[in-house]
DNA sequence: TTTCGCGTGACATACTGACGACATACCGGA
DNA sequence: TCCGGTATGTCGTCAGTATGTCACGCGAAA
C-alpha cells in the first residue's frame, strides 16, 4: 500500500529533487503527484485525495495559503508548507490557515522526509485505518484476522465483532446495552448474559492478552493497552 | 477543559519563559508541569499523563531521547524536541525515537505555540469526548473514565454517577434529597446515610483530589475547583 | 455546654459477573 | 437430505464486590 503525496512547487529543480527523493527513499511507499502553479494545484486538490501535501507559498496563479484553505474544506490530510518566506508573520499565518508544519528553505530533504513520516503516523492513527491494535492485540479489518503478540489466533464471528467494537472504542467503558446494540444488532431480543459469555470466550481466545479486556462492574466492559 | 503540558528543560530562564508563555497565552487552556533534570522528567512521564511534551535533549540525569522512549511506552501523546543540537544526525535520531517535531534553538515562542496547537489538533482523538473537569478531576461521560491529575483512577458505578451529578452542578450545594433523587432514582427507598457513605468512598477513590468534595454542614455537598 | 450533623468502621446483604453445563441454531460435507 | 461439529444463546450457581445500615464518637454550631 502506498501514500499519495502532492508536491506543489514552482521551481522545476526543487520539485524534481523532492519528488525523486520521496519516490526513491522507500521504494513504492509514495505515489507522488506534482503541480507547479496555483491553478493546477487547486484542480488537483479539489479533484483527488491525498495523504500528505507539501506546498510552496509563492506560486503563479494562487498562493499556497489559498491551496491550503481549499484543501481543508475537503480533507483533513496533513499539510506542510515549504517556503522561503520565513518571517514570523508568514509562519503564523500558515498555522492559522490550518497547516501541520511550516518548513523554511533551505531545508534538508532527509529531515523533511522524517517529518512527513511522523505526521503520517499521527494522521493515520486518528483516522480509522484497517488495522487496529491495542497492547499486544492487533486486528485487521480487511482480512478479519486477529493476532496476539504477532501470532495469529482463531476466533469466531461473534467474538470477532465484539472485539472490533471494543477496539474501535479503545479505553472506553461500553455498556452491555450498547454492546448488544452494536454486536447483536440483528437480534436484539436476547438475554444480556450473552455479553458476559461472549466476553468470557473472547478472553479465552485471546490467551495471554485476556487481561486487556477489563470489567467495569456496574457499567460494562472495556479494552486497555495492558 | 485544559491540556496537560510537560516541559523538560534545564535552563531555568528558558523553562520559565516557555511555561509562562503557555500559561498566559490562552488563559486556562494549559496546565503546565515542568521538570529540569532527567530523573524528575522520567518520574513525571511514568507517573502522569500529558497531552503534549516539550523536551530538551541535553539534560543532567537522562537524555531527552531516553525520556521520549520512556514516554512512548506508555502513551502516544505528541512530543516536540526543543534543543540546540541541530545537526542532521541528531534531528533524524529524534524522529527515529518517535517524536512529532524537532525544533532547534534559538526559536520563536509564538511559532512553537502555533506548532503545539497544530499537533494537538492532529492528535486529538477522533472520538468525540464529553469531558467535564473541575480542578484536577476530569471525567469523560462518553468513556465513563475519571482522571485525577491526568491519571486514570478506578471508581465504581455508584461513585461514578454521584461524581457526574456533583460535576454537572459544580460549585453548587446539592442537598441529600436531590442527590438521592438523581443518583438513586431507581430506588428512592434508602436511608440517607448512604449519601454520606458514598461521598466517603468517592473521596477515597479520588485520592489527592478528595479535598475538592466539600461538606456544607446542614445543607449538603458540593464540588469545587480546589 | 449541649445538641445536632457528619465521618467512620464494621457488618449484613444484595447484586453482579464468571463460569460450567446444557440446549439450539447454524453450517459444511457426505 | 441427513449428520456431525461448531457457534451461539440460556440458565443456575457461586464467589467476590458493591452497597445499604447501624452505632459510635468527634467537632462544629448555638
Amino acid at each position: 500500500m502506498s501514500y499519495r503525496l502532492l508536491i506543489v512547487e514552482d521551481s522545476p529543480e526543487l520539485l524534481e529533487a523532492t519528488s525523486d527523493f520521496y519516490r526513491e527513499e522507500d521504494a513504492g511507499l509514495w505515489e507522488v503527484v506534482t503541480a507547479s502553479d496555483g491553478k493546477d494545484a487547486l484542480a488537483k486538490v479539489n479533484g483527488e485525495d491525498f495523504d500528505l501535501m507539501i506546498l510552496d507559498i509563492m506560486l503563479p496563479g494562487a498562493s499556497g495559503f489559498d491551496i491550503c484553505k481549499a484543501a481543508r474544506k475537503r480533507s483533513d490530510c496533513p499539510i506542510i508548507f515549504l517556503t522561503a518566506l520565513g518571517s514570523e508573520r508568514n509562519v503564523l499565518k500558515g498555522y492559522e490557515t490550518g497547516c501541520d508544519d511550516y518548513v523554511v528553505k533551505p531545508f534538508s530533504l532527509r529531515q523533511l522526509y522524517a517529518k512527513s513520516l511522523a505526521l503520517l503516523r499521527r494522521a493515520k492513527k486518528s483516522s480509522d485505518s484497517e488495522i487496529i491494535s491495542c497492547g499486544s492485540i492487533s486486528l485487521d479489518k480487511k482480512s478479519m484476522l486477529v493476532k496476539v503478540s504477532g501470532r495469529e489466533i482463531s476466533i469466531n464471528a461473534r467474538e470477532y465483532f465484539l472485539l472490533v467494537y471494543l477496539l474501535e472504542n479503545k479505553g472506553s467503558v461500553l455498556t452491555r446495552q450498547s454492546i448488544l446494540e452494536h454486536v447483536w444488532s440483528d437480534d436484539l431480543d436476547v438475554n444480556d448474559r450473552v455479553v458476559d459469555n461472549t466476553i468470557r470466550r473472547l478472553r479465552e481466545s485471546l490467551g495471554n492478552a485476556s487481561g486487556q479486556v477489563k470489567t467495569a462492574i456496574g457499567r460494562g466492559y472495556r479494552i486497555t493497552e495492558e
